[in-house]
DNA sequence: CGACCTATCTATAAGCG
DNA sequence: TCGCTTATAGATAGGTC
């Protein structure tokens, strides 16, 4: 999909994997998203960084879909394999999270024991460039009162075609 | 992606959708494993069908990935929702899974408690067709003990260049 | 770096058997 | 209900600023 023929394999150049990462996520939370709307389908993505930087994707949020994927599990009985436990709830519960509609929340965000009052500033100004586009009050309200996002990626915003309810946490790379 | 431009909102008839969700489910699949291969990357997808249906993909499984990101949030401190209880363990651990490399399973599978001896080892015969294309012996091996999977997607073993450990689950639609 | 810019490569919406 | 096929819309590799 570029201007040359890639093969799927382990990207060698350090910055070269750091970029493409950087595109193929954003792609794929796109394509995440679209499917979430598109089908009304719930969906969960959770993904590590080369950096291991901790990102995701939720509709209608990380927990909702963990929990319910559990849920079912208890139905099924397959291999039944017990290994450390952790409170799904906590996976999305204690992240910075960002409920957002008609939106994508992408990049320059720092972790949130980085942050300072003044750079969450920071990002409430970058964030309301875009508020002007389509974005509902409504994600203006939760944008505002939002701890860690930084910056609202103009094209998801564009790509959007109607109302939907997301969740999409990131750490700067 | 199509003869035509769609937008991106909800389809609406029923058919259609089911459609809709089976092919992008599967290129999401596709591009998730593509990323984890190429950025070396960690990732988790959990998603429902608009029938409900469970869906997964992980690399190097859900359960890993789910368990780091748990982790991460520790030291993170915001918003500590908390939440119904659930082991992260349970969630990919309780769920019919399988380990391939180099591929990526597709549909035609029934949830556990429908399958009986015979659909399994109908299963393994329709995997058995694709071994002698370009599929690990570790692969083979895999999937043969594998209880769940029915068929491998043929375009997915011929579209990945290297070996990968990914978990893909799968219930019929 | 991060944001754009396009030539290309892919994913896929419709069709067809 | 399913796979395949094919014309297009969409994603993105490599480059530029």
């Amino acid at each position: 999909m570029g201007r040359r023929k890639i093969d799927i394999s382990e990207v060698k150049d350090a910055n070269n994997k750091q970029v493409t990462f950087s595109k193929r996520r954003t792609g794929l939370f796109k394509k995440a998203n679209e499917l979430s709307i598109m089908c009304d389908a719930e969906i969960a993505v959770v993904m590590f960084s080369p950096g291991d930087k901790p990102y995701s994707f939720g509709h209608p949020s990380v927990h909702v879909v963990a929990d319910k994927f559990l849920q079912q599990n208890h139905a099924s009985n397959v291999e039944p394999e017990s290994s450390a436990s952790h409170e799904v709830g906590d996976i999305l519960g204690q992240h910075q999270q960002l409920s957002i509609v008609k939106c994508h929340i992408s990049e320059e965000q720092k972790k949130a024991t980085e942050l300072d009052k003044r750079e969450k500033e920071q990002e409430a100004a970058q964030l309301s460039q875009y508020k002007e586009l389509q974005v509902s009050p409504a994600l203006q309200r939760m944008v505002e009162d939002y701890v860690d996002a930084v910056e609202v990626s103009e094209s998801m915003l564009l790509l959007a075609e109607e109302p939907v309810d997301l969740l999409v946490t990131m750490t700067k790379e």
